[in-house]
DNA sequence: CTCAAACTACTACATTTGTAGTTATTTGAT
DNA sequence: ATCAAATAACTACAAATGTAGTAGTTTGAG
């Protein structure tokens, strides 16, 4: 299954904040985005077609859907191309790009320092 | 400046490879997948108007092309969207992802690890 | 009960993307 | 010098994507 860059911004709403209705959602997009609510309402239509959320109930006459598929599986399938095209392939370059870009707390370097232990030790 | 697949698969050729012709990237593109001549060449062309490439000078009759980005540049600019599309904007959930997903050999393990150590001893 | 507001389902449309054909031109081998 | 092969430049087109309008339906407030 593959997704848009703009369905990917709505299947994280579901993903987060679990399931809710298309309004619920046009209500986040908006926040960091002007835009329609129709428009956010044919991106839940699109990831409905698509089998990426599902019907699971309603709210008044609102349609409430919830994700059909795991954000973990999703990232799967998608980090091996990620990582070739602006990576090289290597995932050590995107690991060490991440500690370089400020992007890890001191906590999170602690934290990967056990992870990284610990998995050394079970090879 | 916003690439496409194809436009990165494409650029990836000229990063790795440095400066090459039209026909040269259309070898090596088709190598993971058929792919006709002119195909390689509008994405080539979309991307010199784009000005991810430029021209540096001509071969025989072929025109030979050169990265004007970075890699790093546009992983960079990249980089934030697909960490929150895909890990929630946790670039901790992604390191661990990659460790567990058996992508990290032991010595790049060693490697990251000490990375990991001279970070913190920065900060 | 009534009616405006909210919501769904459907349609529309410009742009981008993947894919490749056509035409004209250049070049290198004979 | 000639001609087939390679290449550039341009054109084409279907599918996907971002964006939103319209028409019809439901509901909840008064």
């Amino acid at each position: 299954m593959k997704l848009s860059e703009f369905e990917l911004d709505v299947m994280q709403i579901f993903w987060e904040q679990g399931p809710c209705s298309a309004s619920a959602a046009h209500k986040v997009i908006s926040e960091s985005k002007k835009t329609a609510y129709t428009t956010v309402k044919t991106i839940v239509d699109r990831l409905e077609e698509k089998g990426a959320i599902k019907r699971v109930g309603n709210e008044g006459r609102s349609i409430v859907y919830s994700a059909a598929v795991k954000q973990e599986a999703m990232s799967q399938s998608v980090l091996p191309d990620f990582l070739k095209r602006f990576f090289g392939g290597n995932s050590r370059n995107l690991v060490a790009h991440l500690i370089d870009d400020e992007k890890l707390s001191e906590d999170d370097i602690e934290y990967l320092q056990h992870y990284l232990a610990n998995k050394k030790s079970k090879k």
